[in-house]
DNA sequence: CGCGCACTTGAGTTCGTTCAATCGGGGTGG
DNA sequence: CCACCCCGATTGAACGAACTCAAGTGCGCG
């Protein structure tokens, strides 16, 4: 139960000399709004950093729950497996940004979690976590608002997918991706797309050839350039009203 | 912006001598495991219980947030709204569980929570619960706990919306309510649907006339009955097997 | 009794899927 | 260096699950 999964090599383990305050990250992440000395703190109790390659594996559902993670740089996935095998992805994750809150209920994973690319995480032992909570108020508070922060992102997806059809629900997602870069200080109009096209398909609930469709004819409408996974949004603006749901593509151009 | 919204009558505010200890939902609610000290300590910062008649609202997206609310008794439903006017119900919440958790994050609500039928809510000062957390920590870690459980529950509603097929979905439907209603010491084989087809629908990204289809399906196939909203699950298994997948309804019989 | 509302049922349509063929770039081995 | 293969992606054609539109039912309430 507990030993390496199924021929995935263990992650490689690296102990790096760095904290919260060099990280590049630090303004996004749990670490938001502390004063040096509560910085310290916080790092003090950062387990590791954890390097992942591609396709690696960061956890799996049903793994006891430990650790929190921050990734530090580098993007994953994190997908929910039916009884029956289906496999639905619940998101995709950037640098900043916090793994496993779904755990804390249950003392289990809920989920796997996979790097996109290679990447580096910080290993929070949760229970350490705890414990400075009743020391640093300011921690708590910007934990809270995390883990409040991915309930609604999550109403967000359900938003789309109960709602939507497939154009916006595409737009939504790009749209999404391109605040997010923005918010960490990259082009809001050019990025790369980390995940694959079936990715992306079981995200929306759409199939790949339905991606592919939607990015030929965003790209034949002149809002988007694509090649291979670079994508440019040469109209983020009629994007965006797709996403907000008003305007909407004419079937074929 | 503060006032009452669109002709909804304000809401009853009636001062009820209870606790938390006297309720019958403290095992699942907040409290749980706290001990008799800690148990009034809570009690004494909660602010009063609120009524709602059937259909009111207890508060709107972008309401500034200042409270949690746990629902005594009653049913409710909690939506998101559109830019473009359309409607998601996010869940379906029922005595002992805790609404106005995605609205820590950037302190206004976002979504609508309304009552689907006569309910009584304890209204809990976000700002004194955050104090609270401070000095019982044990507190503290049952709150995790359900912030983390809406993050699995929302996970799990996305792999319904991104993954399954109709009947399937109601099938997940049918099994979850029927547990949440075995926690309480109902029965799980019988009870009322306290949302009208089309919530039903919304909440599944189906319309109403597929809800309709579907329970007629079921009832021919032998496997509940409906009587206007009142279920019973005549064939819980093959309804279990149904929702993981493993078991599938003839198109029609 | 008659109106309104929630729900049911039927028939035709549509959006996205499924199935299948093809493309194209990157890596491998002859 | 080129031939070959593999895999992810694209494109086309036909299908089907769920939707839309429309008519009908039944119950509650004034």
């Amino acid at each position: 139960m507990n030993q390496p999964i199924q021929g995935a090599p263990p992650p490689s383990v690296i102990a790096i000399k760095s904290s919260c305050a060099n990280c590049s990250m630090h303004q996004l992440c749990l670490p938001m709004g502390l004063d040096n000395a509560d910085l310290d703190r916080l790092d003090k109790i950062i387990g590791r950093r954890r390097r992942l390659a591609r396709d690696e594996r960061l956890y799996q559902m049903g793994e006891p729950f430990r650790n929190l993670y921050a990734i530090r740089f580098g993007h994953f996935k994190t997908f929910q497996v039916n009884p029956s095998g289906g496999l639905q992805i619940t998101g995709f994750q950037m640098a900043g940004e916090l793994l496993g809150m779904d755990a804390i209920s249950g003392d289990r994973h809920h989920c796997d979690a996979v790097a996109l690319e290679d990447s580096e995480v910080c290993e929070i032992p949760f229970s350490r976590l705890e414990d400075l909570f009743g020391e640093v108020p300011t921690l708590l508070r910007h934990f809270h608002r995390l883990m409040s922060q991915e309930i609604t992102r999550e109403q967000n997806v359900m938003l789309s997918l109960g709602n939507m059809r497939a154009e916006q629900r595409f737009a939504v997602f790009l749209i999404n991706l391109s605040a997010r870069y923005a918010a960490r200080g990259y082009s809001p109009d050019s990025f790369q797309l980390r995940m694959s096209r079936e990715d992306i398909g079981n995200y929306l609930g759409l199939t790949i050839e339905s991606i592919s469709r939607l990015l030929s004819r965003f790209k034949n409408q002149g809002w988007l350039k694509i090649d291979k996974r670079e994508v440019t949004l040469l109209d983020p603006a009629i994007l965006k009203a797709m996403a907000a749901g008003t305007a909407q593509c004419s079937p074929m151009a």
